[in-house]
RNA sequence: GCCCCGAUGGUGUAGCCCGGCCCAUCAUCUCGGCCUGUCGAGCCGAGGACACGGAUUCAAAUUCCGUUCGGGGCGCCA
């Protein structure tokens, strides 16, 4: 055991929290603790005052009487919301108290005091636009069900990760700066390289290869990826996580298995996260414009009502009563938003999950039934979201999208041999949502110098691709999965932005 | 890149169509006061906003033009 030989005599001291808000139940009855947080909000009835201090797990309640504890009582009952505490008390049992306890204070320190006032509120009954929140992401941050956001994000990726050493992956970590596009097309960020241009690479896509040729074997990367293209939608960022596995001797069928395992994973492991969905479910159930209906038209009656009351008052009358927010908030019909990962979760019945699995369908289906809803495609077109909505309908969940027509797919990709029109990519969709794409790579080195002529790319430009490929590249197949857009659908959020701490849209890159 | 829409206190909004009844609505919030069981606390009182620039008009939050910032849809993609 390290002894710690420094002393303690910073403003902690030798305070430490031996409990998180949320871990405290009967077990704790009697006992005394120390928990920390901020200060969520605080009830001052006169003689008693309730706080409620937060954490990342949740919030309890600090009562305060003040003819027992007067010190303590008036030192933080004037604290502003937001403010950092650190309490020191016992746990008592009292029915009267939120969760069937309370902390009655021994000891208090303050730790910092928070400015007023907050420029987006944490405790708050309104809701902040997604911009105001992005301005303010620390404070946003703390809410709980946006923290339960990133708590099932990390309880994916541990599954994942753990999924695919399962699987014989090894987790590598390849360059973001790079010299030039690994696989052309999309725009790409500059950089100052000393006295070079260099870009921030796109898609780890060319260095799995390399990884394939060198022996790796089977291969996962989980980095950000840069994209510069000038999109502005709800699921599109310039920066963003992405999952990338590649796997030696396999085809596009063992690629889409080891997703298909994966993503299974990721849905199981969040589904386990029913704290967090519920708190996401309880964060959302009220709807802003509702609510301002409701309070504006109470307001305005609670006003006529003081007003009659002046009049009642001087004539010595009874007085009428006031419409409580109880009544207010009934008033409302708010019915809880189902999250994504449950709704499926719900329908979701594991042996059946593994004998049926996830639909993989033929992009010639698709086609067949965005026409049928007299949808404007024919083979050969990319699938427009028009035409993803009506794919939808028939496949609500997650499904593969195979056998992909060849010249709509870059060059790199193997086409069937027996009928090249069409190639081994797949993607994997959530209804309308693409999550992943993929493809058995090409790794015959005169295909690739051919596919590259018949796309009009001048292969000289792709010495530095097509190097490994001359000195034994074994077949190989891999994909890309986008973690933001898996967690969209996981969580049920619209909008991409939600899924990432500090989100770098075309506009956005501070904070 | 294309198309549509918007900007009112710290936050979320009403008012805008039909200019004057607006030194601007309601809630939340902040501050002060009362209250010993709150738990979406309650009650009393106070505070705080028409994005910026120009035009029309006797009169502009409201109409028009420009700028800036934001939202939605599509394209492309993950």
């Amino acid at each position: 055991m390290i002894e710690n030989k420094g002393e303690r005599d910073g403003m902690l001291g030798n305070w430490r929290r031996t409990h998180f808000c949320g871990d405290i139940w009967k077990y704790s009855y009697g006992r005394t603790v120390v928990v920390a947080g901020w200060v969520h909000d605080i009830r001052n009835l006169g003689g008693v005052a309730f706080l409620q201090i937060r954490d990342r797990t949740g919030s309890l309640q600090i009562t305060l009487e003040k003819s027992t504890i007067p010190e303590i009582f008036d030192a933080l009952v004037g604290l502003s919301r937001e403010s950092v505490i650190m309490v020191e008390g016992t746990v008592t049992e009292n029915p009267q108290a939120p969760r069937g306890f309370e902390i009655i204070p021994g000891k208090v320190k303050v730790l910092a005091e928070s400015a007023v006032p907050l420029p987006l509120g944490v405790a708050d009954k309104v809701f902040a636009e997604l911009d105001t929140r992005l301005d303010n992401r620390f404070l946003d941050l703390r809410k709980r069900e946006i923290y339960s956001i990133f708590k099932i994000k990390h309880e994916i990726l541990d599954g994942m990760i753990r999924g695919l050493h399962g699987l014989g992956f090894v987790q590598v970590q390849t360059p973001k700066i790079v010299a030039t596009a690994t696989e052309g097309g999309t725009e790409l960020f500059g950089v100052d390289y000393f006295d070079n241009k260099c870009y921030l690479n796109q898609s780890p896509q060319l260095y799995k290869q390399m990884l394939m040729g060198a022996g790796f074997d089977r291969i996962f990367e989980i980095g950000p990826v840069f994209r510069a293209e000038e999109h502005d939608t709800v699921r599109h960022l310039n920066e963003f996580i992405s999952i990338d596995i590649e796997m030696s001797f396999a085809d596009e069928w063992d690629a889409i298995d080891v997703l298909e395992k994966v993503v299974r994973i990721a849905v199981e492991r969040a589904s386990e996260c029913r704290n967090e969905i519920e708190s996401i479910n309880d964060g959302r159930k009220t709807l802003n414009k509702l609510i301002n209906k409701v309070n504006m038209n109470i307001g305005v009656q609670n006003k006529r009502i003081k007003k009659d009351n002046q009049r009642l008052k001087a004539a010595g009358e009874e007085l009428k009563p006031l419409l409580k927010p109880k009544e207010k908030y009934d008033a409302l019909d708010i019915k809880p938003i189902k999250k994504t990962v449950l709704s499926y979760m719900d329908n979701y019945n594991e042996e059946e999950a593994k004998k049926s699995g996830m639909p993989r369908v033929k992009y010639e289906e698709c086609i067949d039934i965005a026409q049928r809803k007299r949808v404007a495609v024919e083979f050969g077109d990319d699938l427009s979201m028009e035409a993803m909505k009506t794919i939808e309908e028939v496949y609500p969940s997650y499904y593969f999208i195979t056998h992909w027509p060849t010249e709509i797919k870059p060059f790199y990709v193997q086409p069937y041999e027996n009928t090249p029109e069409v190639c081994r990519s797949f993607d994997l969709n959530f209804g309308s949502k693409e999550i992943t794409s993929g493809a058995q790579r090409v790794h015959d080195i005169s295909l690739l110098e051919s596919n590259l002529v018949e796309k009009n790319l001048d292969p000289k430009n792709f010495d530095f691709y097509l190097a490994p490929f001359r000195f034994g590249m074994p077949p190989h197949s891999g994909w890309g999965l986008g973690l933001e857009r898996l967690m969209m659908v996981l969580t049920g959020m619209r909008n991409v932005r939600e899924v990432v701490l500090f989100p770098r849209d075309r506009y956005r890159v501070i904070p």
